[in-house]
Order: structure tokens, then C-alpha cells, then sequence
DNA sequence: TCCTTTATGCGAAAGATTTGCAAATACAAA
DNA sequence: TTTGTATTTGCAAATCTTTCGCATAAAGGA
């Protein structure tokens, strides 16, 4: 994903491609691991001058243009990455804040019967799976 | 799940029986879906003459001995379920709050192919799934 | 019953996120 | 290129969730 592809996911969201906007999907993007605020705002705030309300702003709105994703992992804040269309599988270190993401590993036909069973939902968009453990560095 | 048993765990895991405690852990238990701090302090306010910060640390500390499980749906706030030792799986509307229950899916081996392929972690504990999607009535 | 440890209430604090408002900017249309 | 309007931003304050300090109260083993 080069700027200029950003650019358009922004634009077919129907959003303002603002210098900032762009950072902060670059800044995501660039991440090897989902970012949390505090490390965009480690990241942003040297380059760009750029307010921590306006990182919030904008990844809530690249968030609800199916952008980006937002995970949760029993840290307290949010963390962030590139909505890809495949789900996000991680396993989680419940002693350090250590994420490993895993790729790889479907778990489609399981969502199926999910769905299946389901009497509130007919479909789904995306999922995310978090298997938590203690990592090999804080056994 | 019954009074004396939920006694039991709690002493088991080396905590002592406290009516605040116990007021918690059943009321935790009672709910049909994993229940927010909010939640609980309706319920108990009631009843109970129980500080916040008092069920925050009892859903704390049952949450470390290992009878509660703490889950995260992106709404900004923890929800809290029975450790019933399988996994916890989800379906959330990304519209309004509504959270489904789905039992009786395992994704058990995926799980092991997640940790077959990890570098960081050699096992794991828990795992829950949130599968995301517009429940029938927002649609 | 006594003693020590743990739990509670209360208020304050911390951390994450949102909001109001005025000024600045994007970008479509003229 | 200029203009006009809707969107975005900065700043400060507010809100929401959760944690913490400390003095008092209660639990449960000796």
C-alpha cells in the first residue's frame, strides 16, 4: 500500500484527504503491530505538528469507514491497523503487553456455524480473535 | 451455579468471603451476557450499599484468581463473564451494543495452529473471538 | 476473643477518549 | 483561479472508565 493508493481509500470513503488524515493511515499502515494512540502520537507529534484530538478524530474516522480496524486487548486503550478484509488473529501476553499477530490460520467455517446458531445476526464483516497466554519472555 | 458453590471458589483461590464479594460473583453469574461495571452497580446499588471502586476491585481480584473472564467488545468499557474454562465466542453489533452468546463452536484446532506457527508464546490459556456485524435490528 | 491480614468507603487522581467552539483548510463549483 | 460551504483542526475543558491512598471495618485462623 503506497500513498497514493492510501489516498484513494480515503477519498472512496468519502473523507477529506488532509495532510494529517494521510499521516495517520501512513503512520498505521507503516506499523508492524496494531498501534495504539500513544505510539502514533509518539511518532506523529515530532514530524507533523499534529494535536492528539485530531489522531483520535481521525482514526475514529477511518475506523467507521471500514479503514481501519480498531482490537482490543484487555489493555486499557485501543489499539489500530489496516483494515484488510482478512481477520485479525493475535495472541495476547496477559503478564506484559506483548501482541503476536499469526497469519494464516482461517477460521471461516467456524464463523459460518456461528452465524448459523446465531438468532440476532444474519451476516458478519469482519472478526478478530484473541488467545491469550504468558509469552516465553515472562514465564 | 449455586451460593455455596460460588463460596467455594472464592475460597479456593484463596480470597475471603466477603458479602460484597459474593454480591459480585452472583450477580456476575445471574446476567445472561457478559455485564459492564455499569450494569452491576444498577443491580447492586439496589440491594447492596456497595461502593464502585469496591466492585471494581472484586471483579478485579475474581478476575485474577481466575473465576471471572474479563472480554472487551470495543465498547469502551470491560464486560465480565463466569471463567467457565471453554472460550468465550461472540457476535457484536457494530451499531448498537447487542452482544450474542454463541456456544457450541470450537475453534479449537485453529488455536493450535496459531501456536504451532508462533515464535513468542509455547502455550496458551484463554481465547475469545468477537465476530463483527449488524445485528437484525439496526440493519 | 484476639490478632493479623484483607476488604471497604470515600475522595481524589489517572488515563483514555470525546466535545464545544472558533479559526483554518479542502475541494467542488463558478 | 477565485469563491463558498462543508469538513477538519487546535485548544482547552469535559467526560467516562478505572485505579489509588488512606483510615476504618470486617474476615477468619490462632
Amino acid at each position: 500500500m503506497n500513498k497514493e493508493e492510501l489516498k484513494n481509500l480515503i477519498k472512496e470513503a468519502g473523507l477529506r484527504v488532509t495532510i494529517h488524515r494521510l499521516a495517520v493511515l501512513l503512520a498505521v499502515v507503516k506499523a508492524k503491530q496494531p498501534v495504539t494512540v500513544y505510539e502514533l502520537t509518539e511518532i506523529l507529534r515530532k514530524k507533523e505538528n499534529i494535536d492528539q484530538a485530531t489522531i483520535y478524530r481521525n482514526l475514529s474516522s477511518l475506523h467507521i469507514a471500514g479503514i481501519l480496524r480498531r482490537l482490543d486487548f484487555n489493555h486499557g486503550h485501543a489499539h489500530y491497523e489496516l483494515e484488510t478484509g482478512t481477520a485479525s488473529h493475535q495472541i495476547v501476553c496477559g503478564k506484559c503487553e506483548t501482541i503476536e499477530k499469526i497469519e494464516g490460520v482461517s477460521i471461516d467455517n467456524a464463523i459460518q456455524k456461528m452465524i448459523q446458531k446465531s438468532k440476532k445476526f444474519k451476516n458478519t464483516t469482519t472478526h478478530s480473535i484473541e488467545v491469550y497466554g504468558v509469552c516465553k519472555a515472562c514465564v
